[in-house]
RNA sequence: GCCCCCAUCGUCUAGCCAGGUUAGGACAUCGCCCUUUCAAGGCGACGGCAGCGGUUCAAAUCCGCUUGGGGGCGCCA
């Protein structure tokens, strides 16, 4: 090939950025700028009923929050717009206009009821179903007579006879015969393109080099192949990525739990996290044994030839896995940051609440619970006793380590202890316990895990003398009161 | 039903194209160590070439068939 690569991604904005997608996108991205070519994004939302301006917000958002930035497209234009679809119309019919007058494509006026109903003829015949090209030998009589009935037209290409053979970067060649194709439509009855006759208008228009896409798309490329030559355009050079599947080995959908971007995102996930997830999702680099990439690495490396040809399944453990790796190196006001929307959108905290102090608090949290977590809504999870005053107790924990009869006592000390002790730090209140253990001849861990269940209502969680010290004299104090009257009770 | 694609541990994969490896790594799981719990970390274990035929001195690697999985067969994209 010569000149510059340039490759797009065309999602139809009707949901939400689907993990599968933002996989697509980032090959994509990543060939692009390996190639120091142009990744262009293009919405595909001819499909008006189910397009929505709300899914390209939720779209665009996702793609920037991976950090998966477009060269051309929406909001940053481009020499080949516009970038929506539903705006380049006129092209569309002027090129299905010329494939009509060459003879490539013809009008059908057959009713979507009535193609139903020879179809389920045909099958129930045992025999496979394609267009019968009832319409394509109309004459003018014929046209007019269906046009006075109020009927309008659709588009269909006319497959010729013979085989189609494309090649599939990963694959190598890949053929069909012509009459497993049937005559599709190119123009919808409301003057829309339908997907594969905006796809090759607009990757032509557009000067793609390379079709990167999904391999359900597959068998989809023989009829665009088709299109590409009947327009007189220069073919792209193809490659079907494999999709991603549930557990179950079915496509990746809402029954698997959330597949949308936006999901992991509001999770705490990181975006560099996710991003080095997907593209070790059917991407390896060969010999190197390694797993955690950021994104200059992925783009150093990335080959389509080392992107494997099979299905892959999404192993959320693996994704778990390695956000907790970059958890653990991320910078703390940023993890406070997530930390604190979270809160928010479960209304833990309102905005007033956010104080410097209590800014400062919630970057103790994470910097303690970091490590201990998978994501960060997980600390609420675990933890949400950093933020609420009146946390349960966990009755095995209770079970476990409070029913002792010698606890109130142990309590009652601590309290004492803690109560005048400075400074309230994390070394200083270990080794008053510490000390506290040894005079009385017990072991620190009598005092440590009565302790921890005391302040927390749980038997884990971090380190004893860290977490008093994040919570506070004045929390801890009234938290060891709580549960000397919640003993007392029962 | 028809067509297309695919096939290494439970999962993601290296190795395959240029046959000869104790088939390597990561996640998960299970042990042990460390330790105030949990987590992290260290060490170790478990676990795989779908099956059958060929080609070959030699097959995870090349070929064929079977089986299994996925995708497509819309006036959806």
């Amino acid at each position: 090939m010569s000149g510059t690569v340039r490759v797009r991604f065309a999602p139809s904005p009707t949901g939400f950025l689907h993990l599968g997608g933002a996989r697509t996108a980032l090959f994509n991205w990543a060939f692009a700028r390996k190639h120091h070519g142009v990744f262009v994004l293009r919405i595909e939302d001819t499909d008006v009923a189910r397009s929505t301006e709300e899914s390209v917000g939720v779209i665009l958002e996702s793609l920037k929050w991976l950090g998966l930035f477009w060269d051309e497209g929406p909001e940053v234009g481009g020499p080949y717009g516009p970038y929506f679809q539903s705006q380049r119309l006129p092209l569309y019919r002027e090129y299905a206009e010329k494939l009509r007058r060459a003879g490539f494509a013809y009008e059908c006026f057959c009713t979507p009821e009535e193609l139903k109903a020879r179809k389920e003829l045909v099958i129930a015949q045992g025999r496979s179903w394609r267009y019968d090209r009832k319409c394509l030998h109309l004459s003018e009589r014929e046209r007019q007579a269906f046009l006075e009935e109020g009927r309008k037209p659709v588009l269909r290409f006319r497959i010729p006879e013979g085989t189609t053979t494309f090649i599939d970067m990963l694959r190598g060649e890949v053929t069909f015969d012509n009459d497993e194709l049937d005559d599709f439509v190119i123009l919808k009855s409301d003057g829309m393109p339908t997907y594969n006759f905006a796809c090759v208008v607009d990757d032509a228009l557009m000067r793609i080099t390379h079709v990167i896409r999904g391999d359900d798309h597959i068998s989809n490329t023989p009829r665009q192949v088709l299109l590409y030559k009947a327009l007189g355009f220069p073919c792209p050079e193809f490659a079907h990525v494999p999709m991603i599947l549930g557990k179950d080995r079915t496509r990746l959908s809402k029954r698997h739990g959330s597949p949308s971007v936006t999901y992991y995102r509001d999770m705490g996930y990181l975006p560099e996290a996710m991003v080095n997830y997907l593209a070790r999702l059917s991407w390896a680099t060969g010999e190197e044994e390694k797993e955690i990439f950021t994104r200059e690495e992925i783009i150093e490396r990335f080959s389509l030839e080392q992107v494997t040809k099979h299905a892959a399944v999404f192993d959320l453990d693996k994704l778990n896995w390695m956000n907790s790796v970059y958890l653990r190196e991320a910078h703390p006001e940023r993890l406070r940051d997530i930390l604190l929307d979270i809160l928010k959108r479960h209304n833990v905290v309102r905005d007033e609440d956010c104080t410097p102090e209590f800014l400062e608090y919630c970057k103790k949290v994470v910097l303690l619970m970091r490590e201990r977590v998978r994501y960060v809504a997980q600390i609420l999870e675990d933890a949400a006793y950093f933020f609420k005053e009146a946390y349960e107790y966990d009755p095995q924990a209770v079970e476990a380590v409070l029913r002792d009869s010698g606890v109130p006592e142990i309590l009652r000390v601590s309290f004492e202890l803690l109560r005048d002790l400075t400074p309230f730090d994390a070394p200083t209140i270990e080794a008053a316990i510490r000390k506290e253990a040894e005079q009385r001849g017990v072991k620190a861990a009598q005092f440590i895990h009565p302790l921890r269940v005391a302040v927390s209502g749980k038997k884990v969680g971090p380190g004893l003398f860290e977490l008093l010290e994040v919570l506070g004299r004045e929390r801890v104090l009234a938290r060891i009161a709580r549960t000397l009257r919640f003993l007392g009770k029962e």
